[in-house]
Parts: structure tokens; sequence; C-alpha cells
RNA sequence: GCGGAUGUGGUGAAAUUGGUAGACACGCCAGACUUAGGAUCUGGUGCCGAGAGGUGUGCGGGUUCGAGUCCCUCCAUCCGCACCA
């Protein structure tokens, strides 16, 4: 009887969703467990064989889990807002609904054919109105919310409110932008418009002018994580600065619990590393300088305070708020001539010009707060106006950045380390003695830094500070695809919608464009397209991608609920994600705005964990293997061994990987048909007369024509075969390429399984008692499974399966026990295939998955007997079976009288012999 | 520059606490059955060597009876950050 994967699989996704097999409630009997795949965003091109990596390694887990007895939540949705959808509607003008709604089909189908065990009834899709109604509603909490840092922790704003009332802002401990001070009897003193004014400063959502990175390409503002190398991520489109009115998420408050929770979690290095880095922590001082000849004070950070004696002169950048007021007017112009050079340049270029040290003096002189000497006050573009206070003490004796402005406009450069020579760099190594430096003389660096933060602070003039990189995060795009605000503007002020209103449905408008004055195109809205309309006008910037992908993982716990994000019973069940799986990518946007907002929510309340993702596991990239071939001065195509050495004049061309035959040589019929320009390709093929391409890894990608999809591969091996060997490829979070031809060696593991069942042609198995061969060979793979899988070594799991069904093969083994066991082993493998042979097996009962996973039992696996291997100096020159009861002397001494041993000591005795009980013998020579 | 990860056959890889390096597959070679094979089965396959044997986990050193594994130096590749004061 044949494997026939394609009718049992067809069979058995059929099977399964009429039965309701993953459909997956609350039960308080059980322990839970939670397994998540960063859901995707559904793209118009499908899915390749490098998608389903992670939904294939998670499945197997949650199979496994559940079939270890417990409840698991293992939910698919998408991420159905985005630019894509919006940039192909602005194409076409056809609505990112409906071409979300199509790529979604094409996915589920895709997704449907691997045999997932998704629990379809919580999909959720972040652009349905009954979906994005809470990512709204959350909205509201956080613009509701303050960050008080002495409770440390997020309250409602009415808790601030109040204390205004009583005192005003003087005593409030709070992260904010406000520099107003005020008393109670101002606050009341003051109008709507201005308390609310003073609230979004205070705000954790707030409207604020902020410097942003504007993509004019896009038409909208990007955060941070969605720039890479000064490019747009999506489109790879240039970005500029830009000060703009715009909504941003205080996340910066949570700076330091970002950080802390890191050492709470379950993440790789380097994802956490990552996250360090983006929220860079820096310990410091700040300090202000008072200016000569002025009532200005310029407040700097530097992480070097013990090096305060060192500074001999002052750095602030171009676009420093104090600059046009300190600037001497001998100086004037050629100040301003230096901020207009630097405004010119992008972000970029400032970034790529590292090497060309410029800046401008402003004639102006600040008063070290110690010495009493006056340092010059200078402009560099070196100094970032968006990182700390936009200004620096210079210190050029220790940091090369300094050392190197000193040097270029001839500014001292005093040392204050001990024997130290700076002739030609800076000394930035913090294990120099400080001298030079009155009290600080003759003390390392921490303890000088110590010593001077206290004198700072005793003068009164600044305190010690920790600094963090991570700016808030840009919360509004100027695009149409995405959540509309829950806000309406009143006296040009932004007020919250009623919750009864929600959600605010994303109106009708009759193009994706902003408008002809530049406002966002939901400006474009007539007041009847809105599903509500409130005040002078409604919000119409709307949230960006992280929005709904912030908080998806609660809504699968409650995915229908109408009158919450979700159950608070169902969040107390489900609790976090136990497992998360997908792709580094996410490093600093998602994974961070998700632990964001859950310790927002959780500060309020609702939750009861303030970290949404306990285990977090990166999948590597499965990568492409790109052809390409070589097109000579003549015009003609070359295979790979006719190229001359001198390959001047040739040039390389990708070609469609299915245009290849097995051996790398081109199907030169099917080329000519597959691009017009080689309807007439001359060739120059080898003696076999065949094209040979060269293959090299790219990234998996249409544009390199090297996409292998799921469909094709599980229409001729079926979807066991494919997930087991994409397992198969090795470690998940390793990026490999992907080489279709080994998927043979596991579709004939698959098919030699089958056979144990059907030795003699038709299905059968024995009842007899099973034999011990048989069950050591089981115990040994149960044991090895267990493992595997506790440490989420997928790969080396399908090797244990093959070489124990190579074992029982040789064993003739079809004993019913034996079989029944390893059937359910593989099942969170191979689905479809256990649960065909599991209904042969059990007919009549449910579903394997409602079977009890085995349990190793070490008695199988004991021995009488070892195979010793005998070591001379650490090499293994042979092997001796021997009674594992000897003790360590017998084994010595049957191990010495053996004939081998006699030759490999040519006549010498033994410096030493180690005997290891079951593992080893070394004879020392 | 800083940080992280990774270097093992022709290829993907395994070796979980220091104890038989290369399991399991692909590919390749030889053979069997076949009209045929992208089917199935058997044997072989790190490298050098006819063999005995030698040698071998990026390079060099160290610790150890014993190192792919631990320590030090260096090299290469990939990823992230990058004037962060």
């Amino acid at each position: 009887m044949d494997y026939t994967f394609n009718a049992i699989e067809a069979k058995w996704r059929q099977l399964w969703q009429e039965r309701n097999t993953y459909l997956v409630t609350e039960d308080p009997n059980k322990p839970k467990y939670y397994v998540l795949d960063m859901f995707p965003y559904p793209s118009g091109a499908g899915l390749h064989v490098g998608h389903p990596l992670g939904y294939i390694a998670s499945d197997i887990y949650a199979r496994y889990k559940r079939l270890q007895g417990f409840n698991v939540l293992h939910p698919m949705g998408y991420d159905s807002f985005g630019l894509p959808a919006e940039q192909y509607a602005i194409q076409t003008g056809q609505h990112p609904a409906i071409t979300t709604k199509e790529n979604i089909a094409r996915y589920r189908e895709q997704l449907d054919l691997m045999g997932f065990s998704f629990d379809w009834s919580r999909e959720v899709r972040t652009s349905e109105p009954s979906y994005y109604k809470w990512t709204q509603w959350i909205f509201k909490q956080l613009f509701n919310a303050y960050y008080d840092s002495s409770a440390n922790k997020a309250k409602n704003i009415s808790k601030l409110i109040a204390q205004f009332e009583q005192e005003g802002n003087i005593y409030v401990t709070a992260i904010h932008d406000c520099e107003q001070q005020f008393d109670a009897a101002t606050w009341k003193g003051f109008s709507a418009v201005q308390k609310e004014e003073i609230l979004q400063q205070y705000r954790m959502a707030y409207l604020a002018e902020s410097w942003v990175n504007w993509c004019p390409a896009l038409g909208t503002v990007l955060a941070n994580d969605e720039i890479v190398n000064g490019v747009s991520e999506r489109g790879g489109h240039p970005v500029e600065q830009k000060r703009m009115m715009q909504w941003s998420m205080r996340i910066k408050a949570y700076s330091e619990r970002l950080l802390e929770g890191l050492d709470r979690i379950d993440w790789s290095d380097a994802l956490k590393e990552q996250q360090r880095n983006w929220i860079g922590k820096s310990k410091g001082a700040s300090v202000h300088f008072e200016v000569k000849d002025s009532q200005l004070q310029i407040e700097v950070f530097t992480t070097r305070p013990d090096t305060i004696f060192g500074v001999s002169f002052m750095v602030l950048a171009p676009e420093h708020p104090f600059v046009g007021e300190i600037c001497t007017d001998a100086q004037r112009s050629a100040v301003e001539a230096y901020q207009q050079q630097a405004a010119l340049k992008t972000e970029r270029d400032r970034q790529a010009d590292v090497k060309n040290i410029s800046g401008a003096f402003t004639g102006a002189y600040a008063v070290h707060p110690f010495t009493g000497h006056e340092i010059p006050i200078w402009i560099g573009d070196y100094v970032l106006a968006s990182y700390g206070t936009g200004a620096v003490m210079a210190v050029p004796c220790g940091d090369q950045r300094d050392y190197d402005f000193a040097k270029h406009f001839g500014l001292p450069i005093p040392n204050i380390f001990a024997d130290i020579d700076i002739d030609e760099a800076a000394y930035a190594e913090k294990d120099a003695i400080i001298a030079n430096s009155d009290f600080l003389n003759g003390l390392d660096v921490k303890a000088a830094s110590e010593k001077v933060i206290a004198a700072i602070e005793n003068k009164g003039i600044g305190q010690g500070k920790t600094n963090y990189r991570l700016r808030d995060a840009v919360f509004s795009r100027q695009r149409y695809w995405g959540e509309p605000f829950p806000v309406y503007y009143q006296d040009g002020l932004p007020q919250l919608v009623d919750d009864e209103m929600l959600p605010i449905t994303l109106p009708e408008v009759d193009a994706y464009l902003p408008t002809a004055d530049g406002e966002p195109p939901l400006a474009r809205a007539s007041k009847e397209a809105w599903s509500c309309q409130l005040g002078e006008r409604m919000e119409y910037n709307t949230m960006p991608g992280w929005a709904g992908s912030s908080w998806y993982f609660l809504r699968y716990m409650d995915p229908h609920n109408d009158a919450a994000f979700a159950d608070p019973a169902k969040l107390a069940y489900w609790k976090q994600v136990d497992l998360y799986i997908g792709g580094s990518e996410h490093a600093t946007g998602h994974l961070l705005y998700a632990r964001f907002w859950t310790k927002v929510l959780f500060d309020l309340g609702y939750l009861e964990f303030d970290e949404p993702f306990a285990k977090l596991i990166n999948q590597g990239m499965i990568l492409g293997k790109s052809a390409i071939a070589y097109i000579g001065p003549d015009q003609k195509m070359y295979s790979l061994e006719m190229l001359p050495e001198q390959k001047e004049g040739f040039r390389e061309v990708r070609i469609l990987i299915d245009l290849l035959n097995d051996d790398d040589s081109i199907q030169l019929d099917a080329l000519k048909a597959w691009q017009p320009q080689y309807a007439n390709q001359e060739f120059v093929t080898n003696a076999a007369g065949k094209v040979i391409v060269k293959r090299e890894v790219d990234k998996m990608s249409k544009r390199w024509y090297n996409v292998v999809t799921p469909d094709d591969l599980c229409q001729k091996f079926g979807a066991d075969t494919l997930r087991m060997y994409e397992m198969f490829l090795g470690p998940l979070e390793q990026s490999k390429p992907w080489d279709t031809k080994g998927i043979t060696g596991v579709h004939g593991f698959l098919k030699k399984y089958w056979r144990l069942f059907h030795l003699g042609g038709h299905f059968e198995v024995t009842d007899q008692e099973p034999r011990p061969e048989a069950l050591k060979t089981l115990h040994k793979t149960i044991k090895k499974l267990t493992d595997d899988l506790d440490r989420f070594s997928f790969n080396t799991g399908v090797s244990s399966f093959m070489i124990c069904v190579n074992e029982l093969t040789d064993q003739k083994c079809n004993n019913r026990y034996i079989l029944e066991q390893l059937t359910i082993l593989m099942a969170p493998y191979a689905p479809h295939i256990c649960e065909e042979i599991w209904s042969q097996l059990r007919p009549g009962t449910s579903s394997i998955f409602d079977a009890s996973y085995p349990v190793f039992d070490a008695r199988y696996l004991q021995e009488a007997n070892f195979d010793y291997p005998v070591s001379f100096n650490g090499k293994m020159r042979f092997k001796v079976n021997l009674d594992l009861a000897l003790s360590l002397a017998e084994v010595e001494q049957e191990v010495l009288s053996k004939p081998e041993a006699q030759k490999w000591l040519e006549g010498k005795t033994p410096k030493k012999v180690i005997v290891v009980h079951g593992k080893i013998v070394n004879i020392v020579l």
C-alpha cells in the first residue's frame, strides 16, 4: 500500500476543521501554555518556504505541549494595516481593504496547506474595526496616563490634575517636558486651553512639536526604527529632519524598566543586547556652566565628570537654542554661516562626514565651575542636538572627538592623566589616575567621579545623572491605511472621543493622497464619511504600523469581546506568551513597543504581568540560491565552464531558478519562453551541450528570481515532508540556504515509516509483547525527542526519528505498542500521516492529539556490557566489550591483557591508566 | 570603532555536563532488481596512503590523562549600533 500523502493530508485537514480539533477554551483543570508566532503582514507576493519556518517550529511545540497535557493557545492573525497595500491603492485606485482581503485569503490558503494547529476562531486582523476599536481604546488610556517617577509607574492623569489643584506642579514627580512651574492658584487661573497645553507635556500619548524624520517620498513621518542607514526601511527613500506637530508616545519614561525587564525574560543575548543598545543607558553627571557676561547657564551631560579639570572649551550643537544669544557680533556672520551649512546637510551626510572636522567660535566664554578659568564656547556639528542637552564640555585629552576638534582649531589640550602620553591621541580608557585636577589628584576614575559629583551637587551646579539614548516614539503617520485616532479638536485642542463612539472607522476618501494644502489623506473625507464628527474637525493622522501589533497577543485571548479588549478572567488565565517565535528584524520596533504597552497596561491595572513574551526565539532566515548566467560581449550566454579567464565585457544575469535542471543546467526552451529578451538567445554550451549556471546565496526574493514556494512542494512531497525537511535543515535560529534537493531524504524517511505498518502489503501490526531491542530503540527515541524539544532543537529531533525508523526496520518490528508510541512522538512533526496511522491503529478514537505523550523509562536502556573505547595518549585505538559490573581496577586489568593493548604498549609500562566507568579507558605512555 | 553571533567533510549538519569527531541526510562511487527510473534495496564514502598507519573541527599558543567543547592571541564571515559626550 502506497503512502498517498496528498489524499491523506487533504482528508485530515478537512476532518480537523469539521471536528474543531484545534478549538481551545479556558480550562482551569489544565495548565495553560501560550505559543505565539509573529503574525504576518499579508503581502501580495504570498509565502515562500522561509516564512513558515517559525510557524512549523511553533506548531510542533504547541502540539507537543498539548500531548503533554497542557491547554495550548496557538492563534494566528494578520497585521493588515500598512504601507504596501496603500502604495498599491495609490497606483491603482483600488481600496486597500480589498487588496488586503485578497492577500489574506491567499495567505490563509497557503497556511492551511501546511497543516498548522491554529485555532482560527481566534483570528485577528488589525485593520478590522472590531479590532482597532480596542487599539483606539488603548490609545485613550495612554492619553489619560502620566508617569509618576517616584511611584515608578504610570497613573491616571486625574491624579495629576488633582495634585495640580492642591499644590501646583512644584512637588510633582513625573516624567514630562514642562518647563513652567506653577502653584495651585496659578493652575486654577489657567484657561482650559492653557491647562491642556500643560497636560500635554505630561501625558503618555501627547501632541507636541518635535524634530521628526520626514520622508517626502512616502509623505509621512517615520519612527527611528523605521529608518535604516538614513533611508526609509520601506522603499529606501531619503529622510529629512523636520519640526512638526505630531503625536508621540512617552516611551522614554520606561527606559529603565525596559532595560531592567530584560533580565527577567528568556530572549537571546543578541536581541537583548540590541534593545540595551537602543535604550542606550549612560551614567554620569549633569553640570551647569555659567556663561560669562550673561544670565545663561549651559547644561551639559558627561559620562566622565572625573575629567572636569581637563575641560578646555565647550561645544554646542549648531541648533542649540542659546547660540544666537551668546554669539558675539564679531563672530555672528561666521556662526550663522556655519549654522546654515549644518542645516543643509542631511542627518545622513552628517554621519557620513565624520572625518571632516568643522565648527565655529561663538566669541562667548563659559566659566569653569572649579578653576574659574574662561573657556571658549564653540559650535560644531559633531555635537547632536537631540542627545543629552545638545552641548558638551570638551575634554580633549580624554575624548578623541574633542581631541580632533582641538587639534583642528588649535585649542589647548591639557593633560589630566598621570603618566599618560597624549601627544598622538586622546586617552579614553578608564584606568588612568587623575592629575593636575586640584582635589581629584591621585584618584582613580571611579573615586574621582564620586568626589566631583558630590562637589558639583554641593555647589548646586548639577547632579549625578543617568541619560538614555531612547527617544519618545512618534506615533502619527500622514497616511490613509492605519487606525484613525479617537481624537477630535475643540478650540485647537485635542479631545478624546467617548468610548461609546468607538470605533472611529476609517472614512472613505476620493484619493489616498495628501490634500492640496498638504493635509493627510483623511482630510479628504467628507463629514458624512466619518463614523462620528465632533468638534472643529477630526484628527487626520493615522496610527503607525506598530500600534496594532503592540497588543495583538492579548486580543487572541478573547478576540470577539465587544465590551473590553479582553475579559480580565481570560487575561488572568492565559497570562504571558510562554513561547514567541519570529524574525529578529523586529528587535527595536515591535518588540520594544509591545513591551512598553504591556507595562503601561500593567501599571494601569489591566494586566497581571508586565513582560509580554517570557521566551522568545528568533528563527533564522532561509536564503535563496540564485542562478547566475553569463552573457558575453557577443551577447551569447556562456556555460560556466566555457567562460574565459578574463571575464571582461561579460555581464551576470539572474534567471528564474524554476528553469534549471538538477545539475544546474538551464532548460533552454523554457528560458526562451520566460522573458522576451531571451526568445532568440544564443548559447555557448559545454561538452555535454548544456549551459551550466553559477549558484549564489542571496536573500530569497522575487527580484532575484530565487523564490521557492511551499505550494509546489506540498503538492509534490506533502506538507508532512516539507514540515520535517524545514526542521531538518539545521538549528532554528541559524540562517541557511534552501536546497530543495535534500527533501527526498525526508520524504523517503516518511515512506519508510509508512512501510513499517505495511510490511505484508497491507496495514498490519502485531499485538505481541514488544521485544527488548524494540523497547530500547523506542525509549532511546523518547528520551532524545523530549530532550530535543525542551531545548528547541528541532533538527536533531528529525534525525532521531530517522534513526529510530531505521532501527525498527532492521528489527522488522511491526509491534502495535512500539509503533503507536512512535506515532505519538512523531505527530507534532508530521501530523497528517500520524493521524492517519493513528486512525488505523485505534479506529473510532477522536484524534492522536488527544493521546498522551510517551514517558521515558530508563529501565529499557540498561545494559550489562559496554564497548569501552581504549585510547593511548588520548587517541582511540580499539574497543573492548566488558561487563559494566567490573570494578575500575578490573577494567584496567582486562584492557591491558588484550593483545591489541600489547601491540600499542610496545613493551612499555603505562605511566598511568584512566578508567571512567561506562565511558572510556585512556592509557598514558 | 563598539557590541553580538558564527567558523567542523563536496553540501546541510551532529557531538546536551571536557571522554569513540563527522550521527542523520543530501551528493558521489559500486552493485542488485528493472523495458525504463527523479522508484526500491545493499555496500562504500573526512583527507593522505596500496597497506600498516598518519592526519584532521578557521590560525597559533595554553590548561588537562584526554579539548570541536575551557582559557589567551590572532584571522575570516554575518548581523546590529555607530560622532551618544
